[in-house]
DNA sequence: TTGTATAATTGTACCGGTACAATTATACTA
DNA sequence: TAGTATAATTGTACCGGTACAATTATACAA
């Protein structure tokens, strides 16, 4: 693990640790630095890190103050898109429905790049957090990449498995999200009925080299998903 | 403006200019570094700023690449969440239900940090993209930091105004996201039915320096609200 | 041709430094 | 007391440097 990674880790475990609250004054900058015995670059490495994450926001000439929302029921939108492994406290279980090797469809394999005549593991699943039913996942992972699948990878973390296993290095995804009505089909897997409201997101998922690996499509239960988005900006 | 943002608002241009597509090469960083007649450090920082917007991503030993994703229709997030004045060629017109000082309501002022006593700009808007309708927001302004909107400046950009004629800085949000059915007055607005399905997003902006000034509801058109996400990460 | 060492390329981590702008605290003035 | 100039605090921009790891190109061997 990279130093200023190591550094922002456990700064966010302080804060954790400490229940800090939003506005709360962190130790000033040149403190932080000897404190964990690093340069000032590597400081502010970090710092701009747990920023990025949402976690503190910066205010020059002032200080380093922690920052936190209040709505206990929201996830983080990027938290459930395969970026932490972990959802803080609550319980992520899976009903594997399909694993298996077949062609892509066209629009499948136009998100992944790729022909219809390359294989790709079709990964089937839905979801539950602290036991309700969260989303139903439809996924397609590029066989070349990903050459071995099977129940009990796909029911627990697929990403972990990838990039530990694996030691391919995912990069950045692409999210399409869209508001529409449930199928029956839909309704049958998260209990709901036909035409209920649902959310519907697309992504696709980019090793660090830039090649598409995974697309996905995931049909949220509307009434169990509820998201928050920390932004930084305007960017310029 | 910074001259790292005005680099890499430059690369930005020149990507467009030339309209480059997902996976071509820029410059490496010694020829940009020079090109721009700039220090590594400044040339990283811009490409970072880049990386973070989702225009390229770098990859260490090989290069410097566009990332670019194929869907015409979505709209990025957060440049319809106030984070950039222009929707890129798509105009955005507004229909002004409301512009009035108020007392805040009890949820209001608890999201706004502020007291039911302070005063408050609410803002009733029908927004329109290319004509179409495409939300129904509800915001409310601290008066204390905001002193003055008319319909003038709410049919506009109320952001900008912000920023330029009261000189403050936006810093952040929190964005609340969930799915549910359209009330009847909703409906009315956005020329839908009772009950249709609706993306509905609560936004608090904070200012640079951690104060909220702006909460706002938006319920968006199901039909004509199509959204992209880049993300990078995992962040650790 | 195919695989395998080796070297060149290229971005990133980390160091340390100066200058500066925004904020906050202090001292002064009216 | 209240406002105002001044100083101290504090994070950020920008500079330049070394070391290194991941990728790609090259040379060599089988």
């Amino acid at each position: 693990m990279l130093k200023y990674q190591q550094v922002a880790a456990e700064i966010e475990q302080y804060i954790n640790q400490k229940d800090l609250k939003q506005g709360d004054k962190l130790p000033v900058l040149e403190q932080l630095m000897s404190q964990y015995a690093v340069s000032k670059s590597t400081i502010t490495k970090a710092l701009e890190l747990l920023e990025r994450k949402g976690v503190i926001f910066q205010l020059r000439g002032s200080g380093i103050f922690v920052r936190r929302h209040n709505r206990p029921g929201y996830m983080s939108l990027f938290s459930t898109q395969g970026f932490k492994s972990n959802l803080g406290d609550r319980a992520l279980t899976s009903d594997v429905l399909d694993v298996s090797v077949t062609k892509p469809h066209t629009t499948v394999a136009q998100n992944l790049g790729i022909d219809v005549t390359d294989d790709v593991y079709r990964v089937e699943r839905v979801r539950f957090v602290d036991g309700e039913v969260f989303c139903y996942e439809e996924s397609y992972y590029v066989k070349a990449i990903v050459p071995y699948l099977n129940r009990e990878i796909v029911a627990d973390s697929i990403f972990d498995y990838v990039q530990g296993a694996l030691g391919v290095t995912i990069g950045f995804s692409d999210m399409y999200m869209q508001v529409g009505r449930l199928t029956a089909t839909e309704a049958g897997y998260l209990g709901l009925q036909t035409d209920d409201p649902t959310l519907r997101i697309e992504t696709i998922f980019h090793l660090s080299n830039g090649k598409p690996f995974d697309y996905s499509r995931i049909t949220y239960h509307f009434e169990h998903s509820q998201f928050v988005v920390q932004a930084n900006g305007p960017f310029m």
